[in-house]
DNA sequence: CGCCTGCCTTGACCCAGATCAACCGACCCG
DNA sequence: CGGGTCGGTTGATCTGGGTCAAGGCAGGCG
């Protein structure tokens, strides 16, 4: 599988301008010209909700650019967040009706969008697609697992510190290499949706940055740019075992 | 989808013996005869270890009796449970090499497994079996995350509530409609377990589940036998605000 | 029979993180 | 330029659930 090499890397598949996981598998065949057709582009501003859960979703699709989050809420106002979309990750589910959460822009997002419908069919007609989408789902299922363990066991520290490692490794795939180790990205979350993410109230976010600061884990400038001066320092924090699996 | 219909309900296809929602979904046509031969049975006594997190994996298989767990354990022995698998449930990742949890049973349990090899040859030639594995891993993923709600946002209280919810959910799919609407059932798990589930201690657990009988929310017949006199009340208790999907 | 082990309960105490509150700086807009 | 809003920080205090400890009860076994 060509795409899946840099897990994480960019879309960058030739020619083809539709950055979607689970179309690019494809994107020698002649389905691609099909989704050539098919596909448009939307446009959010940062905090504009891309659906609510619940309302019709007449349509599947990926982001391009920013970053996008999954979120549900109790009647009282108590909020989780649920997932986290950043490029190339897919949103929408096909075979289902309606949004099962709210989708938020949390940066200026651009989504490649395909209505559902002609989407479903497609993938009748095209096996490879829903076993690509089987994998990016199995993916999903993998990531939202992790992030239970660090709900129901970690602490604020180890939270923040897992959070941090998330973005590192899904940024850092986007952007360049770190420079000398030193990684560096740009959160692009405010504190109140890092404390949704992580099970918290956003002023033990801001103490835990800033002790995390003071602790030279990390370094900041302004608000939002984190330096990384050592990353395997940031994963012992995050209370991470090192890597061990054996993939396919 | 025939056997959608009663959606939690225990398998029961005409003279299918396999136990298999993947397969169960074409049991009308030539795939069966194929599958028929290539599974096998296995049997686990409570307590036992099915496979460890990292092991090789080479069958996938499903819940036919028994309650299985999924779990996931830091180096300091915090664990937290990801999966709480009932008959039917799937059980493994086509694609993958190894398992990625621990999975454990909890009761005297049965599946009905696949090698894993064949099994994934057989998807490849068989599309409907990758669209209704999507389907289930969907499903999967939606109970993942409203299990991180539970996880991140609700209390102690509210915890023990939800899980007794979910279990009196399944549990009621495959044994007997509630009598006079007292929903009865017995707890698949040890209090550490559901600790384990819940990001709790047991001793919290504990204490929670005498509160709820205290309060008449449920009661007690011995330490694992449950009756639900009301089960809105049950469900209000686990603050679900009511459902207001739409099905496909 | 008595002992042990596994599972569970309850009490007393403590602490990580929630809550409440004050304040800061950047930005926008009239 | 002044005032308002948004996002963030920090301090003081409170509390839900963790921790530690002491039993209780049922089942298995010598």
């Amino acid at each position: 599988m060509l795409y899946d090499a840099p897990k994480l890397a960019p879309h960058d598949c030739g020619d083809c301008p539709i950055r979607h996981r689970a179309v690019c598998a494809r994107c020698d065949s002649d389905e691609l010209s099909v989704l050539e057709e098919m596909k448009y582009y939307r446009s959010f501003q940062a905090g504009q909700t891309v659906v609510w859960a619940g309302d019709r979703m007449d349509f599947v699709g990926s982001v391009v650019e920013g970053v996008a989050t999954l979120t549900q809420t109790m009647e009282d106002g108590r909020t989780q967040m649920v997932g986290l979309l950043f490029p190339s990750d897919f949103v929408g589910r096909p075979g289902r009706a309606g949004a099962a959460y709210n989708v938020t822009a949390t940066s200026d997002l651009v989504m490649c969008c395909f209505r559902k419908r002609p989407f479903e069919q497609m993938m009748e007609t095209t096996p490879h697609v829903a076993q690509r989408l089987l994998q990016m789902t199995l993916d999903e299922l993998d990531a939202a697992r992790e992030w239970m363990l660090v709900l129901g066991r970690k602490t604020a520290r180890e939270k923040i510190a897992s959070l941090l490692t998330i973005i590192a490794r899904r940024d850092a795939s986007l952007h360049l290499a770190p420079v000398e180790g030193r990684l560096q990205f740009d959160l692009p979350l405010t504190r109140e949706a890092m404390a949704d993410y992580l099970g918290l109230t956003l002023e033990t976010v801001s103490r835990q940055i800033s002790a995390l600061k003071r602790d030279g884990v990390i370094e900041l400038q302004g608000k939002r740019h984190v330096i990384v001066p050592d990353f395997d320092r940031l994963q012992e924090e995050a209370g991470d075992d090192s890597d061990g699996g054996l993939p396919e």
